[in-house]
DNA sequence: ATTGATTGGGCTAGTCTTAGACCATTGATG
DNA sequence: CATCAATGGTCTAAGACTAGCCCAATCAAT
């Protein structure tokens, strides 16, 4: 924990991988977290292209890694574009394992750590900022979507609650990193069967996080989320086990 | 808030700049942070080079950039090396504006929620996590650090104090992304002038933020970070007023 | 003074990436 | 059924980036 270790820190590959590689992460990213649902399309490759600032040509060979890997179905002529035909695992013990062997259990323990930090750390300030009425309405819309979602649309709209919390603060910084530390554990996540209890059980955890934050509490919020993390963190070592 | 809004956060740029720029920006942060302080040299460029996942045509480009713009000196021969010559400018409130100027309202109030957020997030994770006697013993020696420091070496010890505690998480994830929140307010931190006052109350903050830390507090550690990055906020504010 | 190891300086051939133009397909609409 | 706008498919020339090699400078050790 010297200042060599810290200049390591900072001193990391400038780029994750070549610009193939990186878009092909980003797009699995927005399908992963449900932000394009199955039958949805990607935006135009022109405009899509222009977004990722890359050029078309990288962005086409992305799309056709994943057209190839089954994410998505591309169809040519007007009102064609790239389909999202995702949809995720069935929850397994397998698919857990097999998720966590890839990743290895130190990055696990680093995207679990991290997670709890920022999630708890987005809560925590928007309890502070005291947000408006319209920041609360989204916030209980959210909420309530979640709590009204069946099955199949539950993990996306759970991801959608959470995150609405980091975009809520204004914040695009901690918005895309919210984003990314729960991209970092959605196929671990989606790998967790969803039992009933479990479910009530974060229901109740997700009531009182936002009853915090409406009530401008920020120890109130970070541990609301920390229990409601921890609880989800203690599920997938129990499932591990 | 909508879906679309969320989908402009992950469809975002693949990347920031083109490898020069991003080189540069990355060596500006090791030399903005104090990891490489005045005086002492980078890497050799072919380790650097490695380290950074460029190649060292690209590397150089960017030395030299750093080098016209006068934060490094570079000497050849055995011995030789990209020496650093950087020293933080005097505080001043002209300086301040500058750099304010430079990044823009939004983005300045961008970067201090995100640092409130994550600062604080790492901080209730350290002491959520009971910390070691060996991390414990690094917590008390860098805030000693800061305590017994002169004025010329205080912002990077401080810096060193800051950063140590999202390292002690073990989470690399989180370390970086601390690292990230702390250089993008390294400029106006060091516009600010640094009064005794100010230095002593920011004195009692550290040990408090320590405190809550090694007793195991999570409220008590989210708490203190606030409050002290709360406190570094209003006197931006003030000094900019 | 000579030597040798270490480090920055520079060149070249090849690959990755881009910008922009043009082609092909589709399906709603008149 | 002909048209047309939107969208994916393809090609090319130019620029960005890389890997690998050799040169030049410096200075401690001998």
């Amino acid at each position: 924990m010297d200042e060599s270790a810290r200049l390591m820190t900072v001193l990391r590959p400038v780029r994750a991988g070549n610009a193939f590689e990186e878009t092909v992460e980003r797009l699995l990213q927005a399908i992963k977290l449900g932000l394009v649902a199955q039958g949805e399309k990607l935006p135009p490759e022109r405009e899509l292209a222009v977004r990722l600032g890359i050029s078309r040509v990288t962005l086409r060979e992305a799309i056709r890694a994943l057209s190839d890997a089954g994410y998505l179905d591309v169809r040519r002529g007007r009102y064609g574009g790239a389909f999202v035909t995702y949809a995720p695992p069935e929850p397994d013990a397998g698919h857990l394992r097999e998720a966590v062997n890839e990743m290895g259990m130190a990055d696990l323990s680093d995207a679990l750590t991290f997670r709890l930090a920022v999630e708890c750390g987005a809560a925590q300030v928007l309890a502070m900022s005291r947000p408006g009425q319209e920041q609360r309405a989204v916030l209980v819309r959210r909420l309530a979507d979640v709590n009204e979602a069946g099955l199949e649309d539950y993990r996306r709209l759970d991801t959608a609650f959470h995150l609405s919390i980091a975009e809520l603060t204004g914040s695009p910084l901690l918005a895309t990193t919210c984003a990314d530390a729960r991209s970092r554990v959605s196929d671990l996540l989606n790998a967790i069967p969803m039992l009933q209890v479990n479910l009530d059980h974060a229901a109740v955890q997700h009531q009182a996080i936002v009853d915090a934050i409406l009530a401008g509490d920020p120890d109130a919020a970070r541990r609301a989320v920390a229990e409601h993390l921890e609880g989800t963190a203690a599920l997938l070592r129990a499932f591990l086990a």
